[in-house]
RNA sequence: GGCCCCUUGGUCAAGCGGUUAAGACACCGCCCUCUCACGGCGGUUACAGGGGUUCGAAUCCCCUAGGGGUCACCA
């Protein structure tokens, strides 16, 4: 560190009731890029819209971010030397920028009548017409003064060029014709994103502003606005849009038609958000390495805006189920036991204590807890099976085979099994086999048709019986050789 | 429609003037195996098209096409 010089990144979230995907990728960057900088992570809450507000929203954002690790060093409940961090605090402020940028004459009060609804044509609508652009000054103050409605607008150039140099997008150069005189202070008084964004970020001391790139075509109006103040302009770094895929092939920004898109809904479908961070992390930026599981320390690590991409790229929920299971089978036994039990749904008592055997022939065949329920309803309850299932080509097992085994094991596992466990369970079956001279899969492959009634199940026959439990397993064993007998006797 | 941005396999992507154009997911095959999964090995698949510049272009320039974003008193 050379200078006094901090970087301030902030994530700057509207209460809306969810976190989306995409927002949350912002905050991982803006938090990642404070990190790698050792600089400062301030979250302000955006909520001028007051017909948008929802209850309870602002929780959800502050439970996001302590999930996902996201941890600020500023913000509205942890204060900060720039408070309040919320926006609709902060009325004066923006109240007293406008009329300062009023006086510089770089914006005007408007009494236009103009609702949004004069927008509904959208491909022949010009922008504002700027009638009140030219009232004189202490003519509109004075109606002000009076009691009248109004708006403030930003006067924009009506000639030339305005340039900005993007740290992903590089040069972005726009028109000045192209600017409408947005508006500044609402009808309501409160401020617009447009401008609200602008005065904090000043304000808050933001080095690096990093947004979506749906910002990167109106940041010449908000360069225009630091100018205006005399303000220094930050850093502006413009994210590529997560797109998700259509039915027909076709992208379009992720919404609710591809699937879960809020951090919430990606929780509940059983992804760990060490798995949802790492996932978005990658999504859009590369730590040019072939490496891709990381856990959060090291993204903070690794970080920088060279990795930033500039083409959007697709959600992929296959990639996520890949990287979700490389972290639970990751988990220990115990830790994945705990994870996955909300998962299990209603099961019998014996699944309950023997949950960590459960969870340990579950760890690596799952990729999303939600999974978990489905994959174990066999050891609940045995599931209708056709008989058929006893016929296998390549453990030479049919029915009547299935009989002969079936029927033997009976005798020796009443017998010969000293204790009830995988490793015992399995040397007695693989002597038993040897004995007759039969290959293992022989005798396995019936066994555990009869006490799943599957044919592909987490965990092999002997697995199965230690969970299941010595009773559980003879009387699954019992009834399947009963079935195949009188299926064979008609 | 105007403006802005983007374009390497189905997806994420490396590459920044000379490479047999990485790697990962997915898919397929083989091995391992008490079924499946894990793991291991291998395989199919890509520089949007057309012009330049250059000894040489995925890499630089231009055009076309396609995709996306944005044009609010929403953020």
């Amino acid at each position: 560190m050379k200078n006094n010089f901090v970087v301030r990144t902030r994530f700057a979230p509207s209460p809306t009731g969810y976190m989306h995907i995409g927002n949350l990728r912002t905050a991982l960057y803006a938090y990642l890029y404070a990190r790698a900088n050792n600089g400062v992570f301030v979250l302000r809450i955006e909520d001028t819209d007051r017909r948008r507000y929802v209850d309870g929203a602002v929780d959800v954002i502050y439970k996001t971010l302590a999930l996902s690790g996201l941890k600020y060093d500023e913000g509205p409940d942890i204060g900060g030397d720039y408070g309040p961090y919320v926006q609709s605090e902060r009325l004066d402020v923006y109240k007293k920028y406008a009329e300062m940028l009023v006086e510089k004459g770089a914006a005007y009060y408007c009494f236009c009548d103009k609702s949004e609804d004069d927008m509904q044509d959208k491909e022949n609508f010009a922008g504002y017409d700027r009638s009140c652009r030219g009232i004189d000054p202490l003519e509109a103050a004075e109606k002000v003064r009076n009691g009248a409605a109004f708006v403030i607008r930003q006067k924009m150039p009506l000639s030339g060029v305005t340039v900005y140099n993007d740290a992903v997008f590089g040069e972005i150069k726009v028109d000045n014709s192209e600017l409408d005189d947005q508006v500044l202070i609402k009808r309501d008084g409160m401020p617009t994103y447009n401008f609200a964004n602008v005065v904090d970020d000043h304000l808050m001391n933001i080095t690096h502003v990093i947004r979506g790139t749906e910002y990167i075509i109106s940041t010449p109006k908000y360069k225009l606005l630091y100018e205006a103040f005399g303000w220094e302009v930050p850093m502006f770094i413009h994210l590529p849009l997560i797109m998700g895929q259509n039915e027909d092939g076709s992208v379009s920004k992720l919404s609710k038609r591809h699937g879960a898109t809020s951090f919430e809904d990606l929780m509940n479908m059983g992804y760990l958000s060490e798995a949802i961070i790492n996932y978005i992390a990658l999504l859009g930026w590369n730590p040019k390495t072939n490496e891709e599981i990381f856990t959060l320390k090291q993204l903070e690590d690794k970080f920088s805006l060279a990795g930033i991409s500039r083409s959007p790229s697709v959600f992929d929920y296959k990639k996520l189920d890949w990287i979700n299971s490389q972290y639970l089978s990751n988990l220990s036994d115990e830790e994945f036991a705990q994870l996955s039990y909300p998962y299990a749904g209603d099961i019998k008592d014996n699944l309950k204590t023997n949950w960590i055997k459960v969870a340990a022939i579950l760890k690596t065949r799952v990729s999303r807890l939600d999974e978990v329920a489905e994959k174990i309803a066999f050891l609940n309850e045995t599931p209708d099976y056709d008989i058929a299932l006893y016929e296998n080509k390549k453990n030479k097992s049919s029915v009547e085979t299935s009989i002969s085994v079936l029927s033997d094991l009976s005798e020796i596992l009443k017998s010969n099994v000293k204790s009830w466990d995988n490793d015992s369970l399995f040397s007695v079956l693989s002597e038993y086999a040897k004995e007759k001279n039969i290959k293992t899969g022989h005798v396995m492959w019936p066994l555990r048709i009869a006490l799943s009634g599957l044919a592909v199940t987490p965990g092999g026959a002997t697995e199965i019986m230690e969970i299941l439990g010595e009773e559980e397993s003879m009387l699954r064993i019992e009834t399947a050789r009963k079935r195949l007998e009188n299926a064979l006797s008609k």
